[in-house]
DNA sequence: AACTTTTGAGAGCACTGCTCTTGACAAGTC
DNA sequence: GACTTGTCAAGAGCAGTGCTCTCAAAAGTT
């Protein structure tokens, strides 16, 4: 299919608005962007973009999804550099993928994890899918790990019984998963952890206790998460 | 010093102040916030709200340092419940308290620990201290159990050495701390863990991985961050 | 009673998201 | 070529925002 020079202009527009809203997002926050602002940067009236994106809320739909899919590039681009059965690695390698590009943009991290845009509702049709990319590729490694049989052994805990494991259960089954749900419940722990720390860097929760080097913090932090999950310790 | 009846008004109008805001907090989120709607409801024309609140950003501190000491007060109130030296099921305690109380507040909890709000600048000097209460109850506990020995030993991993150590050994020594630094690293991403968790759930991240009884999943997480730090496990 | 401080009201500026109407222009059709 | 159709930008307008200013009334002080 052919693109008529209508549809070819339409697309530039569309990436220049996206491209200035990430510029904005970047200097004002989600709460903060405008279209009008946007209108002005790209040198048209406001009305104007409105012709292509409906509104405000469809502009910040459009920059979620755009940030998901830019962290999960960062995420696949850096496990690509791990070879393929170095679990450990690539667990480590995913977890400063994602600190180092929260760190690098800010906005579109708090975009995508930090509070809830107020009176913003994202639909799920359009970012559920970019929106799990990063989980998905934890889950490839523990799994991943969990079959190579290269996982320590995790103490289950005791709480072995009840709904949790029927949730974790369909889960499991839903994603055809072979490991276990006690790990299972370790590794969403692991990822909700692996964001808690970055969150706290990111948006500043440290505060007064001043780490000189956050990063050797933050391995400090991925060696012991890898060790939840029962990941082979590095070097 | 007895309260002249105009400090006793101009307090009273102050308390209205913040509770309004609180309200709004609730329905609109952070950015929403607005002294306009907040000086209708307090019946009052906007420009009068400015005599008592210098600013939006100003409104925004009250808010934060209520919103910290909130979460301050139900922390210590339920840890005023658990036996002095079970600390075990101190930590525990801790943790349900600030997971009940933002999932009981997200809106406030959001302003707390979600994406800082564009544009506004927390002054360090009046949140600081009520912002580092739940931490420091936690490092309360920890070093409390490190004291009483009651703490399974913890594999240090193999980061002993750096700047790292350095910045943990001048934070153990500001606090005057007993605990080991290996053990106070931990006790950062145990902190970190237990908000990520927190954010997760408040902020729907978990999302279309509907867990039915998010509790359950709670409680297999306070599990496995006890462990992290050597905590009993419970029954 | 006279004076001072505090307070609320109202107008106003510049900004926002969003809707509506109007007119210009290009693409396809008879 | 003339005509219809669809796309686009411009501008006005509505209701809301943060914030500043002036002015008059109220409250407290002497």
């Amino acid at each position: 299919m052919a693109q008529t020079p209508r549809e070819r202009a339409r697309l530039r527009t569309m990436e220049d608005i996206t491209r200035i809203g990430r510029e904005h997002l970047a200097l004002h926050g989600a709460a903060g962007l405008s279209l009008r602002a946007v209108a002005r940067d790209l040198g048209v009236v406001s009305s104007a973009v409105y012709r292509y994106v409906g509104s405000r809320d469809e502009l910040l739909t459009l920059l979620v999804v755009d940030g998901y899919n830019a962290l999960g590039d960062a995420v696949d681009a850096a496990l690509a550099e791990v070879p393929e059965q170095d679990y450990g690695a690539k667990f480590r390698a995913l977890g400063r993928a994602v600190r180092v590009w929260g760190l690098a943009e800010p906005a579109r991290y708090g975009l995508l994890f930090g509070s809830p845009v107020p009176g913003y509702n994202a639909p799920a049709e359009q970012t559920t899918a970019p929106g799990t990319r990063v989980v998905g590729r934890l889950v490839e490694i523990i799994d991943g790990a969990f079959g190579a049989a290269v996982l320590e052994p995790v103490q289950a805990g005791s709480r072995s019984t009840g709904s949790l494991m029927e949730d974790l259960s369909a889960i499991k089954a839903q994603l055809g998963l072979a490991v276990p749900e006690a790990l299972l419940a370790r590794g969403v722990l692991v990822w909700a952890a692996l964001f808690g720390a970055v969150n706290f860097e990111v948006f500043g929760q440290y505060g007064a206790a001043t780490f000189g080097d956050p990063a050797a913090l933050f391995e400090c932090h991925l060696d012991a998460l890898a060790g939840l999950v029962g990941l082979p310790g590095s070097g």
